[in-house]
DNA sequence: TTTTTTATTAAACATTTGATTAAAGTGTTT
DNA sequence: AAACACTTTAATCAAATGTTTAATAAAAAA
Protein backbone atom coordinates (compact mmCIF):
# COMPACT_ATOMS: atom_id res chain seq x y z
CA UNK A 1 0.00 0.00 0.00
CA UNK A 2 1.58 3.09 -0.95
CA UNK A 3 1.44 5.92 1.11
CA UNK A 4 2.60 9.52 0.46
CA UNK A 5 4.70 10.10 3.07
CA UNK A 6 6.06 13.18 1.38
CA UNK A 7 3.27 15.24 1.17
CA UNK A 8 2.90 14.89 5.09
CA UNK A 9 6.29 15.52 5.75
CA UNK A 10 6.42 18.43 3.79
CA UNK A 11 3.74 19.64 5.36
CA UNK A 12 5.10 18.96 8.90
CA UNK A 13 8.73 20.58 7.86
CA UNK A 14 6.74 23.81 6.21
CA UNK A 15 4.77 24.15 9.65
CA UNK A 16 7.52 23.63 11.64
CA UNK A 17 9.63 26.44 10.25
CA UNK A 18 7.32 29.45 10.19
CA UNK A 19 6.00 27.71 13.67
CA UNK A 20 9.49 28.42 15.49
CA UNK A 21 8.48 31.92 12.81
CA UNK A 22 12.39 32.47 12.02
CA UNK A 23 14.47 31.76 9.60
CA UNK A 24 17.83 29.76 9.78
CA UNK A 25 19.56 33.29 9.00
CA UNK A 26 17.11 34.98 12.32
CA UNK A 27 17.47 32.11 14.15
CA UNK A 28 21.50 32.63 14.21
CA UNK A 29 21.23 36.06 14.59
CA UNK A 30 18.88 36.27 17.61
CA UNK A 31 21.30 33.64 19.29
CA UNK A 32 24.14 35.75 18.34
CA UNK A 33 22.79 39.01 19.67
CA UNK A 34 21.68 37.27 23.16
CA UNK A 35 25.51 35.49 23.21
CA UNK A 36 27.08 38.63 22.01
CA UNK A 37 25.24 40.74 24.50
CA UNK A 38 25.65 38.51 27.09
CA UNK A 39 29.21 37.70 27.09
CA UNK A 40 30.73 40.12 24.76
CA UNK A 41 32.66 39.96 21.49
CA UNK A 42 36.14 37.98 22.51
CA UNK A 43 34.28 35.47 25.15
CA UNK A 44 31.61 34.74 23.36
CA UNK A 45 32.88 30.97 20.73
CA UNK A 46 30.98 30.70 17.80
CA UNK A 47 29.83 26.94 19.03
CA UNK A 48 28.01 29.21 21.73
CA UNK A 49 25.65 30.80 19.36
CA UNK A 50 25.64 27.75 16.76
CA UNK A 51 23.95 25.68 20.01
CA UNK A 52 21.92 28.83 21.29
CA UNK A 53 20.75 28.55 17.45
CA UNK A 54 20.04 24.88 17.32
CA UNK A 55 21.99 24.96 14.33
CA UNK A 56 24.95 23.56 12.74
CA UNK A 57 28.00 25.31 13.22
CA UNK A 58 29.13 25.50 9.69
CA UNK A 59 26.05 27.53 8.76
CA UNK A 60 27.09 30.47 10.81
CA UNK A 61 29.80 30.71 8.48
CA UNK A 62 27.83 29.76 5.48
CA UNK A 63 24.87 32.62 5.98
CA UNK A 64 27.68 35.54 7.65
CA UNK A 65 31.09 34.46 6.77
CA UNK A 66 32.79 35.17 9.81
CA UNK A 67 32.12 35.05 13.54
CA UNK A 68 33.39 39.05 13.09
CA UNK A 69 31.11 39.62 10.18
CA UNK A 70 28.11 38.36 12.02
CA UNK A 71 29.51 40.84 15.32
CA UNK A 72 29.58 43.69 13.13
CA UNK A 73 25.98 43.40 12.22
CA UNK A 74 24.92 42.85 15.70
CA UNK A 75 26.23 45.59 16.63
CA UNK A 76 25.32 47.85 14.21
CA UNK A 77 21.56 46.64 14.67
CA UNK A 78 22.25 47.35 18.72
CA UNK A 79 23.50 50.70 18.29
CA UNK A 80 21.03 51.99 15.80
CA UNK A 81 17.79 50.43 18.33
CA UNK A 82 19.78 51.54 21.08
CA UNK A 83 19.78 55.33 19.96
CA UNK A 84 17.20 55.82 17.86
CA UNK A 85 14.98 56.58 20.60
CA UNK A 86 17.21 58.94 21.99
CA UNK A 87 17.54 60.74 18.57
CA UNK A 88 13.78 60.57 18.06
CA UNK A 89 13.16 62.08 21.37
CA UNK A 90 15.91 64.89 20.90
CA UNK A 91 14.73 65.81 17.32
CA UNK A 92 11.03 66.33 18.71
CA UNK A 93 11.09 70.12 18.11
CA UNK A 94 7.02 69.81 19.56
CA UNK A 95 8.08 68.83 23.29
CA UNK A 96 9.56 70.98 25.91
CA UNK A 97 12.82 70.42 27.53
CA UNK A 98 11.24 69.20 30.39
CA UNK A 99 8.68 66.73 28.32
CA UNK A 100 12.26 65.43 26.81
CA UNK A 101 13.61 65.06 30.09
CA UNK A 102 10.99 62.26 31.23
CA UNK A 103 10.40 60.54 27.59
CA UNK A 104 14.26 60.16 27.67
CA UNK A 105 13.51 58.52 31.06
CA UNK A 106 10.43 56.83 30.44
CA UNK A 107 11.66 55.08 27.71
CA UNK A 108 14.72 54.54 28.43
CA UNK A 109 13.97 52.61 31.89
CA UNK A 110 12.03 50.44 29.95
CA UNK A 111 13.81 49.68 27.11
CA UNK A 112 16.68 48.93 29.72
CA UNK A 113 14.74 46.82 32.11
CA UNK A 114 14.04 44.47 29.14
CA UNK A 115 17.65 44.74 27.91
CA UNK A 116 19.47 45.41 30.61
CA UNK A 117 22.80 44.08 28.87
CA UNK A 118 22.73 46.38 26.38
CA UNK A 119 24.53 49.81 27.92
CA UNK A 120 27.71 47.58 29.65
CA UNK A 121 27.99 45.49 26.30
CA UNK A 122 28.02 48.97 23.72
CA UNK A 123 30.66 50.55 26.40
CA UNK A 124 32.88 47.75 26.36
CA UNK A 125 32.73 47.20 22.56
CA UNK A 126 33.16 50.59 21.54
CA UNK A 127 36.49 50.65 23.78
CA UNK A 128 38.34 48.86 20.81
CA UNK A 129 37.27 50.99 17.80
CA UNK A 130 36.60 54.19 19.50
CA UNK A 131 35.90 56.43 16.73
CA UNK A 132 35.14 54.33 13.82
CA UNK A 133 31.12 54.05 14.82
CA UNK A 134 30.69 56.80 16.68
CA UNK A 135 31.50 59.04 13.70
CA UNK A 136 29.81 56.80 11.23
CA UNK A 137 26.03 57.19 12.33
CA UNK A 138 26.51 60.71 12.83
CA UNK A 139 25.99 60.74 16.39
CA UNK A 140 27.65 63.74 17.22
CA UNK A 141 25.66 65.88 14.85
CA UNK A 142 22.86 64.15 16.01
CA UNK A 143 23.30 64.93 19.64
CA UNK A 144 24.89 68.23 19.80
CA UNK A 145 22.56 69.44 17.25
CA UNK A 146 19.99 68.64 18.07
CA UNK A 147 16.76 70.33 18.76
CA UNK A 148 17.23 68.97 22.63
CA UNK A 149 20.47 71.17 22.82
CA UNK A 150 19.25 74.58 21.27
CA UNK A 151 16.25 74.72 23.72
CA UNK A 152 19.34 73.65 26.38
CA UNK A 153 21.20 76.61 25.45
CA UNK A 154 17.70 79.19 25.08
CA UNK A 155 17.39 78.22 28.55
CA UNK A 156 20.91 79.12 29.37
CA UNK A 157 20.51 82.21 27.36
CA UNK A 158 17.36 83.14 29.20
CA UNK A 159 18.83 82.63 32.98
CA UNK A 160 16.08 79.74 33.48
CA UNK A 161 19.18 77.67 34.00
CA UNK A 162 22.32 78.06 35.29
CA UNK A 163 25.19 77.50 32.73
CA UNK A 164 27.35 74.83 32.34
CA UNK A 165 28.43 72.81 29.84
CA UNK A 166 26.10 71.12 27.77
CA UNK A 167 28.02 67.93 28.04
CA UNK A 168 27.68 68.16 31.64
CA UNK A 169 23.48 67.91 31.11
CA UNK A 170 23.61 64.54 29.11
CA UNK A 171 26.29 62.71 31.43
CA UNK A 172 23.90 63.39 34.20
CA UNK A 173 21.06 62.44 32.25
CA UNK A 174 21.93 59.36 30.54
CA UNK A 175 24.58 58.37 33.83
CA UNK A 176 21.20 58.53 36.24
CA UNK A 177 19.13 56.56 33.56
CA UNK A 178 21.69 53.75 32.29
CA UNK A 179 24.21 53.87 35.21
CA UNK A 180 22.25 51.66 37.59
CA UNK A 181 21.74 49.16 34.55
CA UNK A 182 25.81 48.94 33.96
CA UNK A 183 26.51 48.70 37.61
CA UNK A 184 23.70 46.47 38.05
CA UNK A 185 25.49 43.43 39.77
CA UNK A 186 26.61 45.82 42.58
CA UNK A 187 23.28 47.65 43.12
CA UNK A 188 21.54 44.12 43.27
CA UNK A 189 24.43 42.98 45.91
CA UNK A 190 24.51 46.40 47.99
CA UNK A 191 20.95 46.16 48.71
CA UNK A 192 20.71 42.41 48.54
CA UNK A 193 17.78 42.94 45.90
CA UNK A 194 16.15 40.31 43.95
CA UNK A 195 15.49 40.91 40.19
CA UNK A 196 11.92 42.25 40.68
CA UNK A 197 12.94 44.61 43.69
CA UNK A 198 15.66 45.80 41.51
CA UNK A 199 13.07 46.73 38.51
CA UNK A 200 10.93 48.19 41.08
CA UNK A 201 13.92 50.65 42.09
CA UNK A 202 14.27 51.46 38.13
CA UNK A 203 10.31 51.60 37.85
CA UNK A 204 10.78 54.72 40.61
CA UNK A 205 13.15 56.31 38.93
CA UNK A 206 10.93 56.91 35.72
CA UNK A 207 9.74 59.76 37.91
CA UNK A 208 12.53 60.91 39.95
CA UNK A 209 15.34 61.48 37.22
CA UNK A 210 13.67 64.53 35.66
CA UNK A 211 12.92 65.87 39.05
CA UNK A 212 16.28 65.40 39.75
CA UNK A 213 17.52 66.73 36.36
CA UNK A 214 15.64 69.81 37.00
CA UNK A 215 16.95 70.85 40.20
CA UNK A 216 20.72 70.22 39.08
CA UNK A 217 19.81 72.44 36.43
CA UNK A 218 18.55 75.30 38.82
CA UNK A 219 22.19 75.28 41.10
CA UNK A 220 24.07 78.08 41.18
CA UNK B 1 84.29 52.26 9.44
CA UNK B 2 83.28 50.16 12.77
CA UNK B 3 80.76 51.76 14.89
CA UNK B 4 79.98 49.91 18.03
CA UNK B 5 76.36 49.95 18.40
CA UNK B 6 75.94 47.28 20.63
CA UNK B 7 77.01 48.64 23.89
CA UNK B 8 75.28 52.09 23.39
CA UNK B 9 72.13 49.35 22.66
CA UNK B 10 72.88 47.62 25.71
CA UNK B 11 72.69 51.09 27.67
CA UNK B 12 69.78 52.02 26.14
CA UNK B 13 68.11 48.46 26.83
CA UNK B 14 69.68 48.13 30.58
CA UNK B 15 67.85 51.69 31.23
CA UNK B 16 64.57 50.47 29.78
CA UNK B 17 64.33 47.50 31.70
CA UNK B 18 65.86 46.47 34.96
CA UNK B 19 66.27 50.47 36.01
CA UNK B 20 62.85 50.05 36.98
CA UNK B 21 63.82 47.79 39.81
CA UNK B 22 61.16 45.63 40.25
CA UNK B 23 61.29 41.83 40.36
CA UNK B 24 60.02 39.34 37.46
CA UNK B 25 56.46 38.57 39.72
CA UNK B 26 56.21 42.63 39.67
CA UNK B 27 57.02 43.02 36.39
CA UNK B 28 54.28 40.45 35.31
CA UNK B 29 52.00 41.37 37.82
CA UNK B 30 52.04 45.05 36.66
CA UNK B 31 51.90 43.94 32.81
CA UNK B 32 48.90 41.42 34.06
CA UNK B 33 46.98 44.25 35.57
CA UNK B 34 47.53 46.71 32.72
CA UNK B 35 46.55 44.44 30.00
CA UNK B 36 43.45 42.96 32.28
CA UNK B 37 42.29 46.63 33.08
CA UNK B 38 42.17 47.46 29.15
CA UNK B 39 41.08 44.46 26.96
CA UNK B 40 39.56 42.39 30.24
CA UNK B 41 40.39 38.83 30.80
CA UNK B 42 39.02 36.55 27.68
CA UNK B 43 40.59 39.13 25.42
CA UNK B 44 43.47 38.67 27.13
CA UNK B 45 46.51 36.73 25.52
CA UNK B 46 49.38 35.47 28.01
CA UNK B 47 51.05 36.08 25.34
CA UNK B 48 50.30 39.56 25.50
CA UNK B 49 51.06 39.98 29.49
CA UNK B 50 54.23 38.25 28.66
CA UNK B 51 55.30 40.63 25.85
CA UNK B 52 53.81 43.68 27.84
CA UNK B 53 56.24 42.24 30.78
CA UNK B 54 59.33 42.02 28.85
CA UNK B 55 59.87 38.39 29.83
CA UNK B 56 59.58 34.58 28.85
CA UNK B 57 56.06 33.27 28.50
CA UNK B 58 56.47 30.59 30.99
CA UNK B 59 57.35 32.22 33.52
CA UNK B 60 53.66 33.77 33.45
CA UNK B 61 52.83 29.95 34.78
CA UNK B 62 56.56 29.54 37.00
CA UNK B 63 54.93 32.38 38.90
CA UNK B 64 51.47 32.36 38.85
CA UNK B 65 50.06 29.20 37.41
CA UNK B 66 47.49 29.95 35.82
CA UNK B 67 45.88 32.93 33.54
CA UNK B 68 43.04 32.43 35.94
CA UNK B 69 44.88 32.43 38.57
CA UNK B 70 46.48 35.43 38.07
CA UNK B 71 43.66 37.07 37.26
CA UNK B 72 42.01 36.78 40.47
CA UNK B 73 44.87 38.11 41.97
CA UNK B 74 44.70 41.19 40.03
CA UNK B 75 40.95 41.16 40.08
CA UNK B 76 41.17 41.14 43.84
CA UNK B 77 43.81 43.95 44.36
CA UNK B 78 41.99 46.02 42.04
CA UNK B 79 38.53 45.92 43.75
CA UNK B 80 39.98 46.20 46.64
CA UNK B 81 42.00 49.29 45.76
CA UNK B 82 38.92 50.83 44.24
CA UNK B 83 36.76 50.56 47.36
CA UNK B 84 38.86 51.28 49.81
CA UNK B 85 38.73 55.09 49.47
CA UNK B 86 34.76 54.63 49.41
CA UNK B 87 35.43 52.62 52.50
CA UNK B 88 37.21 55.03 54.16
CA UNK B 89 35.09 58.40 53.34
CA UNK B 90 31.94 56.24 54.20
CA UNK B 91 32.80 55.34 57.30
CA UNK B 92 34.23 58.24 58.69
CA UNK B 93 32.26 59.53 61.63
CA UNK B 94 33.86 62.79 62.14
CA UNK B 95 33.32 64.56 58.70
CA UNK B 96 29.10 65.52 58.03
CA UNK B 97 27.23 63.83 55.25
CA UNK B 98 27.88 67.34 52.58
CA UNK B 99 31.57 67.04 53.58
CA UNK B 100 31.30 63.06 52.68
CA UNK B 101 30.01 63.39 49.51
CA UNK B 102 32.72 66.36 48.50
CA UNK B 103 35.51 64.11 49.25
CA UNK B 104 34.03 61.20 47.42
CA UNK B 105 33.68 63.62 43.99
CA UNK B 106 37.30 64.81 44.74
CA UNK B 107 39.07 61.39 45.50
CA UNK B 108 37.23 59.29 42.96
CA UNK B 109 37.25 61.71 40.46
CA UNK B 110 41.46 62.16 40.71
CA UNK B 111 41.36 58.03 41.24
CA UNK B 112 39.52 57.47 37.84
CA UNK B 113 41.33 60.03 35.97
CA UNK B 114 44.40 58.20 36.65
CA UNK B 115 42.63 54.70 35.67
CA UNK B 116 39.78 55.37 33.81
CA UNK B 117 39.53 51.82 32.85
CA UNK B 118 38.90 49.99 35.88
CA UNK B 119 35.37 51.01 36.31
CA UNK B 120 34.13 49.02 33.10
CA UNK B 121 37.03 46.67 34.03
CA UNK B 122 35.06 45.41 37.36
CA UNK B 123 31.87 46.18 36.11
CA UNK B 124 32.69 43.86 32.96
CA UNK B 125 34.31 41.18 35.34
CA UNK B 126 31.86 41.25 37.87
CA UNK B 127 29.17 40.03 35.66
CA UNK B 128 30.66 36.88 35.40
CA UNK B 129 30.75 35.97 38.93
CA UNK B 130 27.77 38.03 40.14
CA UNK B 131 27.84 37.03 44.27
CA UNK B 132 30.91 35.94 44.54
CA UNK B 133 33.39 38.66 45.15
CA UNK B 134 30.91 41.08 45.81
CA UNK B 135 30.07 39.13 49.22
CA UNK B 136 33.19 38.00 49.65
CA UNK B 137 34.34 41.62 50.64
CA UNK B 138 31.82 42.15 52.51
CA UNK B 139 30.77 45.57 50.24
CA UNK B 140 26.87 45.19 51.23
CA UNK B 141 27.53 45.95 54.75
CA UNK B 142 30.62 48.12 54.45
CA UNK B 143 28.60 50.33 52.34
CA UNK B 144 24.71 49.66 53.77
CA UNK B 145 25.86 49.81 57.38
CA UNK B 146 28.26 52.62 57.33
CA UNK B 147 28.48 55.63 59.15
CA UNK B 148 27.02 57.61 55.71
CA UNK B 149 24.31 55.91 55.21
CA UNK B 150 22.91 56.69 59.55
CA UNK B 151 23.80 59.77 58.33
CA UNK B 152 21.51 60.11 55.50
CA UNK B 153 18.55 58.09 57.26
CA UNK B 154 19.05 60.76 60.08
CA UNK B 155 18.87 63.50 58.23
CA UNK B 156 15.88 61.73 56.40
CA UNK B 157 14.31 61.40 59.81
CA UNK B 158 15.10 65.25 60.40
CA UNK B 159 13.03 66.49 57.50
CA UNK B 160 16.27 67.86 55.91
CA UNK B 161 16.14 65.62 53.29
CA UNK B 162 13.51 64.28 51.08
CA UNK B 163 12.76 59.85 51.88
CA UNK B 164 14.03 57.76 49.06
CA UNK B 165 15.40 54.77 49.04
CA UNK B 166 19.02 55.21 50.10
CA UNK B 167 20.25 53.27 46.92
CA UNK B 168 18.86 56.14 44.40
CA UNK B 169 21.33 58.51 46.68
CA UNK B 170 24.10 56.36 46.03
CA UNK B 171 23.68 55.38 42.06
CA UNK B 172 23.36 59.09 41.60
CA UNK B 173 26.37 59.78 43.43
CA UNK B 174 27.95 57.08 41.97
CA UNK B 175 26.72 57.79 38.26
CA UNK B 176 27.63 61.25 38.34
CA UNK B 177 30.82 59.91 39.51
CA UNK B 178 31.76 57.14 37.34
CA UNK B 179 29.18 57.05 34.49
CA UNK B 180 31.42 59.41 32.55
CA UNK B 181 34.67 57.69 32.59
CA UNK B 182 32.58 54.33 31.81
CA UNK B 183 30.82 56.20 28.52
CA UNK B 184 34.41 58.09 28.33
CA UNK B 185 34.80 57.02 24.55
CA UNK B 186 31.11 58.51 23.98
CA UNK B 187 31.48 61.59 26.00
CA UNK B 188 34.81 62.58 23.96
CA UNK B 189 33.24 61.25 20.83
CA UNK B 190 30.22 63.53 21.53
CA UNK B 191 31.92 66.43 22.31
CA UNK B 192 34.67 66.29 20.01
CA UNK B 193 37.21 66.14 22.84
CA UNK B 194 40.45 65.90 23.49
CA UNK B 195 42.40 63.77 26.16
CA UNK B 196 42.87 66.99 27.97
CA UNK B 197 39.55 68.57 27.74
CA UNK B 198 37.83 65.55 28.74
CA UNK B 199 39.91 65.39 31.92
CA UNK B 200 39.50 69.52 32.66
CA UNK B 201 35.34 68.53 31.89
CA UNK B 202 36.12 65.70 34.99
CA UNK B 203 37.50 68.20 37.04
CA UNK B 204 34.63 70.64 36.36
CA UNK B 205 33.01 67.98 38.22
CA UNK B 206 34.80 67.67 41.45
CA UNK B 207 32.70 70.66 42.77
CA UNK B 208 29.46 70.48 40.61
CA UNK B 209 28.65 67.00 41.68
CA UNK B 210 28.51 67.80 45.63
CA UNK B 211 25.96 70.71 44.33
CA UNK B 212 23.96 68.68 41.74
CA UNK B 213 23.50 65.66 44.72
CA UNK B 214 22.73 68.66 47.30
CA UNK B 215 19.98 69.33 44.98
CA UNK B 216 18.37 66.23 44.29
CA UNK B 217 18.25 65.54 47.67
CA UNK B 218 16.21 68.34 48.67
CA UNK B 219 13.66 67.82 45.26
CA UNK B 220 10.14 66.96 46.57
C1' DT C 1 84.87 24.99 45.40
C1' DT C 2 81.18 21.90 45.14
C1' DT C 3 76.46 21.09 45.63
C1' DT C 4 71.82 22.39 45.71
C1' DT C 5 68.19 25.35 44.81
C1' DT C 6 65.99 28.84 42.17
C1' DA C 7 65.15 31.39 37.90
C1' DT C 8 64.89 31.56 32.95
C1' DT C 9 64.52 30.04 28.26
C1' DA C 10 63.24 27.70 23.90
C1' DA C 11 60.62 24.23 22.36
C1' DA C 12 56.89 21.30 22.35
C1' DC C 13 52.28 19.78 23.73
C1' DA C 14 47.31 19.51 24.03
C1' DT C 15 43.25 21.68 23.43
C1' DT C 16 40.28 25.11 21.75
C1' DT C 17 38.40 27.57 18.14
C1' DG C 18 37.29 29.96 13.75
C1' DA C 19 36.87 28.53 9.27
C1' DT C 20 36.53 25.34 5.14
C1' DT C 21 35.18 21.53 2.31
C1' DA C 22 32.96 17.70 0.21
C1' DA C 23 28.94 15.29 -0.05
C1' DA C 24 24.23 14.57 0.54
C1' DG C 25 19.49 16.31 1.13
C1' DT C 26 15.48 19.19 -0.37
C1' DG C 27 12.31 21.73 -2.97
C1' DT C 28 11.53 24.10 -7.43
C1' DT C 29 11.77 24.66 -12.21
C1' DT C 30 12.22 22.97 -16.76
C1' DA D 1 12.79 13.03 -14.35
C1' DA D 2 16.57 15.95 -15.05
C1' DA D 3 18.72 20.09 -13.88
C1' DC D 4 19.12 23.62 -10.63
C1' DA D 5 19.78 26.33 -6.69
C1' DC D 6 19.64 26.31 -1.97
C1' DT D 7 20.28 24.09 2.61
C1' DT D 8 22.41 21.04 5.86
C1' DT D 9 25.71 17.99 7.83
C1' DA D 10 29.99 15.64 9.30
C1' DA D 11 34.67 15.72 8.95
C1' DT D 12 38.71 18.28 8.85
C1' DC D 13 42.19 22.07 8.65
C1' DA D 14 45.09 25.48 10.43
C1' DA D 15 45.97 28.88 13.58
C1' DA D 16 45.71 30.49 18.26
C1' DT D 17 46.41 29.75 22.97
C1' DG D 18 47.12 28.05 27.85
C1' DT D 19 50.25 25.05 29.75
C1' DT D 20 54.22 21.94 30.43
C1' DT D 21 58.81 20.11 29.84
C1' DA D 22 63.65 19.65 29.57
C1' DA D 23 67.80 21.96 29.39
C1' DT D 24 70.55 25.77 31.03
C1' DA D 25 72.02 29.72 33.70
C1' DA D 26 72.27 32.11 37.92
C1' DA D 27 72.20 32.31 42.78
C1' DA D 28 72.49 30.38 47.29
C1' DA D 29 74.02 27.03 50.45
C1' DA D 30 77.22 23.62 51.81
Amino acid sequence: MFVPVTAAIRMKVKKDKPDSGESTEEKIKNAARAVFHDKGFSATRTRDIAEEAGINLALLNYYFRSKEKLFDIIMFETMQGFFKSIFEVFNNDITTLDKKVELIALNYIDLLTANPDIPLFLLSELKTQPEALVAKMGMRDMVMKSHFLKQFQQSVKEGKIVAIHPLHFIINLMGMVIFPFVGRPMVKGLGNLSQKEFEALMQERKSLIPKWIKATLKVK
